[in-house]
DNA sequence: GTGGTCTAGACCACC
DNA sequence: GTGGTCTAGACCACG
């Protein structure tokens, strides 16, 4: 998958990190159980500092969304049911953007048609890249590094 | 309508502000043209900074949904459909919400049932609070409603 | 002419006052000698403050675009060249301007181009509603004070 | 590059220093990439406020000129075509002082002239100041040049 | 009276 | 180290 950090973005790097990587997940290219680069590794790859990266993971891992294990390393955690805390955070977030929605004249059905549109988005089947690999990580030797801003493909 | 601002909270107190003003647009508590309290009456109500609510409301003005008036302060906007920078902001972060949802076992059905909610939610015609008087801000002399940490009505 | 304020615009309302009138000289809707509405009248038809008309009137008086006689009101100034400190506000002006437009990809030919307009911009002969009078501003007793935001017509 | 503040001015400090660096870019002092002091350095060398300094660091931000690294402070930002909103101020304020001009008796083609010399302005080398160094800010050390009222070099 | 600006100093998040 | 945020209090411009 690809990975884009905006080093001027006024969102931390951290957060970048970790949505980019939940985005992964969600949209399939990071399967269930599959590994994710080391810490070290994506630090070094992305020009961004270890610990970084570092708190990125925690909070993958506190939100349940990756596993960490010190002999392996990190992976995609196994899809439990954790909904715990997220409810909460889905609604209060959705009241918002609704709210905005509503008011920037924007309909109850093109909002709905948007998330469906999201939610229906299929794992574009990325074979050209993946091609003969499990898409796990350590299989994988070379691994572009984009110039420019810190587009990184892992 | 009411505001409560958690100071502890480690969203910026200007932040809540700006979406909890957001939310009473929305939801039809804030009527467009209804004046808001001036920077100065919000400030000691809440017991936050001048300059705090100043930015918060400095933010609502550049995104359209308030104007300020050097003689009568800041008031609802009118709806104008300026959706200029908001449809990006609304997919990315759709985006992210639907990842998360998919991973967490929240169902296209399901999150669509919760937006369609947020949008069918009617402005609960609250005549219990404002019964007698037409509503208007002026009109209502004490309406500082403090509790705990910072919970506050007008 | 027509003159519009603007309430909730951030920029001072005796600014505004003071920048249509020198518009409405530049584009010759007020002539040379022709009388400008008294300051009480103009008040009381934008509904704004008599300071305020008064404040712009004085700054039209100094920069040398009005001539205020206490008898007969005020009336646009005989076009002498009294460019003294103009040129240098000129200047410093269209060098931020300038600049600007570099650093945006606005061209020199543009830019030019522009200003070329404006300077060429005839004063489209509004026959139809200074028919008959000299354009004298008592002799037109009606005027139009369009309702909205302030829009009102002298 | 110089900076000039003028502390008895009637427009503010933030304005000041926001249109000064725009000038300087526009001027080709500062180049794109190029990093511009700290706002704590800035704020100190020239004696103001760091909150002033903020305030205009996030003007320049919100126009596009320059880009904000949580990392490495601000550089000014790659000359991206955001024309957006631009046109529109730049034609209000071109007609505003054509206008302004023809009252004063300055002629279409010595504006033009004007505005062509602006235009044509080459950033002078500035060989004499930073004859040695690359120009690097960071290998300046003691770039603080204050006299007077405000006058700082960087 | 309103909002706009500025100061001096503090604490925190990020990297 | 950087920028981001917040405070308490002051002064000014505007209307």
């Amino acid at each position: 998958m690809i990975i884009t950090i905006h080093m001027t973005s006024e969102v931390p790097i951290y957060v970048q990190l970790r949505n980019q990587i939940v985005l992964g997940i969600g949209r399939g290219e990071l399967k269930e159980g599959e590994a994710l680069p080391t810490i070290r590794q994506l630090a070094e790859d992305a020009g961004i500092n270890l610990m970084t990266v570092n708190k990125a993971y925690q909070i993958l891992k506190n939100e349940g969304f990756i596993e960490i294990d010190r002999r392996h390393g990190a992976k995609v955690a196994p899809q439990e049911v954790k909904q715990g805390e997220f409810r909460e955070k889905l609604a209060s977030e959705l009241e918002l953007l609704t709210a905005e929605s509503k008011i920037k004249g924007i309909g109850k059905e093109e909002f709905l048609r948007l998330c469906a549109e999201f939610f229906d988005r299929k794992p574009e089947a990325d074979d050209t890249e993946n091609k003969g690999n499990g898409g796990s990580f350590e299989e994988t030797p070379e691994r572009l590094l984009r110039e420019g801003e810190g587009e990184l493909c892992f």
